[in-house]
DNA sequence: TTGTGAAAACTAATTCGATTAGTTAAAATT
DNA sequence: AATTTTAACTAATCGAATTAGTTTTCACAA
């Protein structure tokens, strides 16, 4: 006989991802994932050092993942267009894997090098997005701030489904973020110029 | 001797709130709620069905507080000016009771009807805020998704440590909040062109 | 080929939190 | 004062995570 199975760190996460992502993250458990896995749940011990580890490894790919969507998104385009791009990609991510969206923001770890690392990747490309409208360097943090919350705040209200009236989710969102840009554009204020704001 | 302890759900409740708010919704547990009544832990069945019940019902009184805040935010206000306030209050709410807000977003039982009367209050509220701008109703809708989801980011990514950059956060929600107005004046459109306007 | 060591599976046992069953004491009511 | 009800209690069960200790398999060197 050969050994009974084959585990490894990519795979265990991969079916915990599945798990996480068709079940909610709250159903992730050792008990159900060394089940999928056709193996005894003390057998994962040997790969990882607990629940709490694995949903910090997923919170990890979680925003790597994000980075990679909104990466993909940006390529080849700029200003309104790459906002929106980027937007779309944000939605899509946690549509497509919301038990991973979740645990990236209910499980990071943050004293990991790795996932800090992942994060200042988003943060940035939106900066760089961000850059065509020659925004001062505060008021950029500021709208990248205000993006993020919306997105964020936006997809995890579509997942809790608090969306309760009956009007377009998609129209909403695309409306939304025209009038996010257009608030960008409000607050335009090139560099050159270098306006002094104090207080 | 008087009987051990006198119990009540409403003191209950009131234990739990502070269990959450303090050590987060996630320490909340029925052992260390029972341990703080000073009461064993089953005794507490008496009063609830078990800890997810107990969650619902934190979750309700999150979101009736929610609405409390506001309601109290706006009175006397229109316009721009009870925008600001409600959006304050939000906020407020949240960092004053970040273990019941978390649990009306974690846990609410969709089918109570407590619940969401209570939800249908808030947006009641927020509607009839910008009943000022004449918006379309659609439009009106996607605007409260807008502001709620902003709100919503906001708060939670605040909560979570997220907002990472040594920039004033209180800055950056006023200065978005205003953004946000911005972005409603420019999608006013008015229902009758002879009706008066604020501003 | 075979023996040995490491890796990684396994079984068995422990712990901890939630919950249920069944008992008893206090309080309220007649 | 007797009885009924409420709400505490103790004891027991259950399920999930984890740890301890054992055994199987595999890679590799003699």
């Amino acid at each position: 006989m050969s050994r009974r199975i084959k585990l490894d760190l990519s795979i265990i996460l991969q079916k915990a991802t599945e798990i996480a992502d068709e079940q909610g993250l709250d159903q992730l458990s050792i008990g159900l994932l060394a089940e999928k896995l056709e193996v005894r749940p003390p057998s994962l011990y040997n790969h990882l050092d607990g629940l709490n580890e694995l949903k910090q490894k997923l919170a990890i790919q979680g925003v790597k993942k994000l980075h990679e969507y909104m990466l993909r998104a940006a390529v080849g385009r700029s200003g309104d267009e790459a906002i929106r791009a980027i937007s779309q990609a944000y939605l899509q991510l946690v549509r497509q894997h919301p038990g991973l969206y979740d645990a990236s923001t209910r499980f990071p770890d943050a004293n990991d090098q790795e996932l800090q690392q992942a994060q200042e990747s988003v943060v940035q490309l939106v900066l760089q997005v961000l850059d065509a409208y020659h925004l001062q360097e505060e008021t950029a943090i500021h709208m990248v701030r205000g993006l993020r919350s919306f997105l964020h705040g936006f997809s995890s209200i579509e997942q809790m489904g608090g969306f309760g009236m009956p009007l377009d989710i998609n129209k909403s969102f695309s409306i939304l973020i025209n009038t996010f840009i257009e608030g960008i554009h409000a607050a335009t204020i090139h560099k050159d110029q270098n306006m002094e704001m104090n207080d």
